[in-house]
DNA sequence: TGACATCGTCAGCTTCTCTGACTAATTTAG
DNA sequence: CTAAATTAGTCAGAGAAGCTGACGATGTCA
């Protein structure tokens, strides 16, 4: 199967997978050993005024009850808190809490770093090839795009 | 935090899941749908000849009793087959059974349909672009390349 | 006002995944 | 050539992740 050409999907994964991996590993290293990667990609995904539950669930492509039971986990860790929403009153808002807000830049410094050495070994035309080409798939893979 | 710029993480992972979820889409409504995601992913890296357990976890980056479990209830479901390994009495090869054997072509034919849509958005220039890119990336995020 | 949709939770269940411990076979060291 | 160390796989137990279905509360719209 895997013997000659591989799909592109297994060449978006590998270096995706490389990437999180990276992260998590920084993370834990700095003590934040209790995030699981489940817990780390929905938290990723909200944003800087709080975002609602279903929109978190939606973007990660998980059941609503699926997202809260993560976001449970992560208030009971401190990294996240539940808000209401002055705009809506069945709604609350899921809202980085101090320790999430401590993790986020050991997180964005691995990003950074590995994206330096993907920089490195493609060499800056390509990356920005790349870049590009994301991009542009990203308008017909991502309906949030 | 998703505001500005999306890490390419990001972007690897959009047209990845993409992929993933038309395949597993088509699988299900092609009478393929006791197939789990999990268990989509280690099939796929089973290899013509047959893989060995231990080779499967570790390029799906699962534990050897995950994988275990896995292939079990690919087994019961008629995808794979353990035969035993003449070279080492210890291990067993893990072959795609003959109902594996009919999912691979729509898989394939599924990739292949995507590719294609992506061909078009992109332009040939770009998709080529973007695969000599991921091509040398997986050097240095694929401890199998 | 009433019908319908949306936000979130509770309950129950399956699958995924891990750690730890173990047997059997292979490889390596002395 | 035996003894020790390594490797392949399984069993057992546990927690996390994920789903469907049902529900109360709020919001929207005719």
């Amino acid at each position: 199967m895997a013997a000659d050409e591989p799909s592109t999907g297994l060449l978006l994964f590998l270096p995706y997978r490389a990437l999180e991996n990276r992260v998590l590993a920084a993370l834990t290293a700095a003590g934040f050993d209790d995030v699981t990667p489940a817990q780390a990609r929905l938290f990723q995904r909200i944003g800087p005024e709080g975002t609602r539950l279903t929109a978190l669930a939606e973007q990660a492509q998980v059941t609503k009850q699926t997202a809260g039971a993560l976001v449970d986990h992560l208030e009971r860790a401190g990294y996240v808190r539940r808000v209401p929403d002055p705009s809506d009153a069945r709604a609350r808002l899921v809202r980085i809490a101090e320790r999430g807000l401590e993790a986020l830049p050991i997180a964005a410094a691995v990003v950074a770093e590995v994206e330096a050495e993907w920089l490195v070994h493609l060499g800056k035309r390509r990356m920005a090839q790349l870049r590009g080409a994301l991009h542009a798939l990203r308008e017909i893979t991502d309906p949030y795009a």
